[in-house]
DNA sequence: CTATTTTACGAAACCGGTTTCGTAAATAAA
DNA sequence: TTTATTTACGAAACCGGTTTCGTAAAATAG
């Protein structure tokens, strides 16, 4: 059992009010007893019990953090800048893993109702609806932000990047560099952030005439394995590609691992380009061309914004940031 | 304000403490009561508020993890680990990120004395030492494991790999390459991990009748650009190097990226090999040789006995345990 | 010098649960 | 039928803080 305030003031003969009053620095403490409490609490080493206090002010300096991974450079870069705002204000940071599970993020998001925090951000999960009833509900009972993958249509503030211009770019980019049969490789269910990725690739081919743009989207699978045989089946079929595009890390990951599998060339064969905060991609082989989301500025605008909220210093349901990505162009569509 | 377990009650007509047993599933309480008070719970969303119970009963079913970052593939893979047994038992996770600071880790220690959290996994920064006052003592107060960087006099449970081992095959694997002049990739200060790497790295040298091991030894900075410059330095004087060790992740890029600043070619002037979990090792150019640490299971490992701790099945002072890495062989040292 | 205000502190309620203990009613044992 | 024991529930204390309110003593005003 660690020490109390209660055992402050019965070392002091002081009342236990007095004490806490004393230790809040209140002015109704003279100047001397409050330095005989500050003494003996460091003395005995006190540090008051969080969640005691919690109970009547119903704030706990906790906030939590939902997403589907943290071994992902985007979203390990992300929660570095949450933390680099909480830390300064003094919050906790409790991180809550989806594994891309729809169920597992909404039973979390259910449990997060119980006050363990005082407020939430997240990164949807795959198959999560864009007008998902329980992220709606959870909004409505304490501050929930989304960042990057969101649910458009809760109600609530969301930090996001230009996904659509930045894949308008990035298409624009390859078209240049002499592509024509160009892929973008889907994530499984539709995210928010792919919809506005594909959207932004078939705006760039229409723009350029390339026909049938439909035809040039290719749905990959959540399963590892499975995705990288789609990959690699596309990769071989008859009307050459020579353009793809990955719309999450994961994937681009995996399409240098078909091209080496297929024996093709990158970027002689096929020109590769992905949506990728790989601070390694530099150094592969070749180095590869990326568009770069402000991971750790969106953690940190995400935070920033959150605490606002906390402070009732911003109207959540207004709220909505939008920061650039930026292209590195690199060998892999050189 | 939420629902809570006094407005059922009122709803319902019952005693506080009965609503209370009957949620629990008391065997004092009459399945029809048990039923009625249910379906009341369900119909008003009730959840209950987890840390008031926590006062009385002094548990929270947080646990913390303390480490340097997560931007890293070994610890964010560590705390997939963690998170999987932790989601399983029903706790949630706290992170703590260190930055490689002894103060902040220091500080951030102190603040989990006050019963945030239940338990304690912690890998530490550069700069802590072996028999830090401030680790040993929290410690004390409740269960905390090390896991991969250990305070080696602290008496508690640590969980760690082979590095000794690992280093000594390592540097084996480098020598029957045919590499004389091999530089051994220290970290700013000394961590318990890699002064196990740098020892084994020392033996291996000195069984293979290398002279003066320590010549080979090379501190790098914390500082990126300062640790980059120190390598090139290294690559660029007289006698020859031709092959690296990189004793941590970070040390691998930086050395990939000297290499191509000096015009060395991999593997053909220095082989390369580290210390890392990067997934995409086999995708650098050229693919790096790597010593893998099982970081998953690691985390598993370390958060299992966290949890037998938590159920007072175990004694954490005694424990140790060591998991194995594995060395996996690429173009890089070939 | 009395009346009023301020200062400094204590008693107690409160937050939302859990747990102990007491007890009326129902049931079982004698 | 009387006594002993369960059963099912309620009252109240408790966890460790915060906060409200009441009040002696000291300071200030009149």
């Amino acid at each position: 059992m660690g020490i109390t305030i209660r055992k402050i003031a019965k070392d002091l003969k002081l009342a236990v009010s007095t004490v806490s009053k004393a230790l809040r620095d209140s002015h109704e403490i003279s100047d001397e007893t409050k330095r005989l409490v500050f003494e003996h609490a460091r003395k005995l080493q006190y540090v008051p019990n969080p969640y005691a206090g919690s109970l009547k002010n119903r704030t706990t300096r906790n906030i939590a953090i939902v997403l589907p991974e943290v071994a992902d450079t985007f979203f390990s870069n992300a929660i570095n800048g949450i933390d680099s705002v909480a830390q300064a204000k003094g919050y906790h940071v409790m991180v809550y893993l989806t594994h891309e599970s729809r169920e597992r993020e909404e039973s979390i998001l259910e449990e997060l109702r119980s006050g363990r925090v005082d407020g939430i951000l997240i990164s949807v999960s795959v198959g999560v609806k864009r007008d998902s009833a329980v992220h709606a509900r959870l909004a409505q009972d304490l501050p929930l932000i989304f960042f990057d993958r969101v649910c458009d249509e809760v109600a609530t503030a969301k930090v996001l990047t230009d996904d659509f211009e930045a894949s308008y770019k990035a298409t624009t980019h390859l078209i240049s560099k002499g592509c024509r049969e160009i892929i973008f490789l889907d994530t499984a269910a539709g995210l928010s952030i792919t919809d506005q990725r594909r959207s932004g690739f078939l705006k760039a081919l229409a723009d350029h005439g390339i026909k049938n743009g439909d035809r040039h989207v290719v749905q990959c699978s959540e399963d590892e394995n499975e995705s990288l045989d789609t990959i690699q089946k596309v990769l071989r079929r008859k009307n050459k590609v020579d353009g793809v595009i990955g719309s999450v890390e994961k994937l681009a990951i995996q399409t240098y691992t078909a091209c080496h599998a297929c024996g093709l060339s990158i970027p002689r064969d096929v020109k590769v380009l992905a949506f990728s905060n790989l601070q390694i991609a530099a150094l592969l082989a070749p180095p590869l061309t990326t568009v770069v989301q402000p991971a750790f500025e969106m953690g940190k605008a995400a935070a920033t914004l959150l605490f606002k909220a906390l402070a009732r210093k911003v109207d959540l349901r207004t709220e909505r940031i939008v920061l650039p990505s930026v292209l590195h162009e690199r060998e892999s569509t050189q």
